[in-house]
DNA sequence: GTGAAAGCGCTAACAC
DNA sequence: GTGTTAGCGCTTTCAC
């Protein structure tokens, strides 16, 4: 295979009998053209299989029909169905996507954001890998549109788009108060992230405002392989176990499972079990399990329109958009007595 | 926040008191600089925060230094999975990523390849949503090097990375054999896809070779929600159902776990089952489900190694480069008797 | 070893 | 409504 020049606009020109600046507007629906010399144009240019140098229109125009996004992995279906939800968005509105992972480090991070900012793209789109996103002097500095998603405290000067963790995890929480459990364990894979502080917090409000104990929660990281080994006490002493767990991300609901079958303990006979994020695996597995569910697709979508209003007006306000979680009850959680009524005494 | 231009390449030559000639230089290491001068280079760059222009950079070599994927969905992790592995492997040599999703569908798949090569990028790695990859015309003609992964018929003129599919299902059907199961149930998902037929094949030699009657083989599509209706038929007949199931897709795994759950067949207990991919769901199931695991990593990186090769020599020869799988066994298969031994008459 | 200058393919201003 | 042309920021001869 011989690596050929490919078609460039100045063949259809020619072939078409008309200028550059013609073919331009034509195929980029500029200014207005007669019809048949359109037509003559667009048909040339299908003849010749071009295809414009987005580099060379690029340079011109001085900003890329890209969206750049950072998440902090790629092996994650949490940040993966949300890079698919926002290639659907901007699909058909002719911006292609760029993907760099963080790794979950701050300084990968800010060096993918700086290689992201080299294509000059139309906006960035960033699932900080912390919620203090010190990244952000670069992007501020750069100019670019950006919107920040699912963590970040402090939503002061940044477009963002994230769930209501607060309500989310207290949909959890009254769910299993609901069903009689009074001592619950919130599985968290880290503190130092902000919306998994806020998950906390609703449980902790759950919990409070009926009058029970508030949970013990537990910090497993991002490793499933030593969830169980972290949970293990915390599940085992018989007395004052906890009869219902809330595990706050997927791979926490993970490791709960793995732990429970360690020391087997039956979901839901022995532990009720909310799980967070909404898999395929959740519905099929046995039992299935009863699970708080993002709407990835909106979050994925909102991000594009907020960072197509960012672009439309770089010098607007920062908004941000909330987005209320599901809860879907399957059979990980059962009733172990009458919900305890909430007693307000004066 | 106000957009401001982006320093260039001009702007540090003339802080540095050199020509652009020399920052170019400089900061691509491309001749050899006078060390003074090439530290007040890299330092006036530094203190100004300065990003090369890849539009210009690219415009300019006619390359840029990005590779574009594109996969048949952003949604099921074994493509997701693939795409973390190169972007690892690009990492590092100044590559970034451009990713694309055909959704499946031929057509798509087209276009997006079309949009992908306009970019100019060093290269094209793709998970055809077929195995006959109709949009190959488009690469040829492009003359961007391909490579292209998993699912390829006839593979002579393009540099692809697979795996063994028919070594992976022999292996998983032999496990079944050596446990005494006779009767075998393949559930694929579609196949017309190459490497779905090869792992069929791989099956039916086992058992052929182990004189076991032929398995039966079921199509479930890749909508997780249909399988259980399709495969009720398949597992409830008592008298000569299958006792070993071979699932040869994760979503295939899944279907098969939701329909015994549904059918009331308990796995290992009324079937062995071993599934396809490996993931963290797989060894957090009650059971932990005994898998075929493809090295998603080295398929990715190999991809990448390929990729360069071809970028190196455009004309050299296509190569392909196959893997094996590892079965990781667990326990959703157990032993029900004595392998049959082999009987050879003659 | 360094700089001047041409030009990659496109878009936008302007002239007609 | 169409063509001419300048120039986006970089890399790469080619002189020096």
């Amino acid at each position: 295979m011989v690596s050929r020049r490919a078609t460039t606009m100045r063949d259809v020109a020619i072939r078409a009998g008309v200028s550059t600046a013609t073919v331009s507007n034509v195929l980029g629906n500029r200014k207005a053209v007669d019809p048949e010399l359109a037509r003559r144009v667009r048909q040339v240019a299908a003849e010749l299989d071009y295809q414009i140098d987005r580099a060379a229109s690029q340079l011109r125009t001085g900003r890329a029909a890209v969206v750049a996004i950072v998440v902090p992995s790629l092996d994650n279906p949490f940040f993966t169905g949300f890079i698919a939800a926002v290639e659907r968005a901007v699909q058909g509105e002719g911006y292609d996507i760029i993907v760099s992972s963080s790794n979950g480090d701050e300084a990968q991070e800010r060096a993918r954001i700086a290689a992201m900012l080299s294509w000059r793209p139309s906006g960035l789109i960033v699932v900080p890998c912390t919620d203090a996103f010190p990244a952000r002097d670069l992007t501020d500095f750069s100019g670019a549109p950006v919107v920040a998603v699912d963590r970040i405290a402090g939503a002061d000067a940044i477009s963002h788009v994230s769930v209501n963790n607060r309500a989310a995890a207290r949909m959890a929480a009254d769910h299993l108060i609901g069903f009689g459990h009074r001592h619950l364990l919130v599985c968290a894979s880290s503190l130092q992230l902000a919306n998994i502080r806020e998950r906390c917090e609703g449980v902790q409000q759950a919990l409070a405002e009926a009058g029970l104990p508030a949970p013990s929660i537990v910090e497993v990281g991002q490793t499933l392989e030593v969830v169980p080994t972290i949970l293990a006490p915390h599940l085992s002493s018989a007395e004052d176990r906890a009869t219902g767990i809330i595990a706050l991300t997927s791979t926490a609901t993970l490791g709960v499972l793995s732990a429970a079958r360690d020391l087997g303990l039956a979901v839901p006979d022995d532990v009720s079990l909310v799980g967070f994020d909404d898999y395929a695996w959740m519905t099929a597995s046995t039992p299935p399990i009863t699970a708080v569910r993002q709407p990835l697709d909106m979050l994925g979508r909102a991000a594009w329109d907020l960072l197509k209003r960012r672009m439309a007006s770089p010098g607007g306000a920062a908004e941000r958009l909330v987005f209320s979680c599901r809860l879907e009850v399957r059979r990980s959680t059962r009733s172990i007595g009458p919900p305890l009524v909430k007693c307000i005494i004066g």
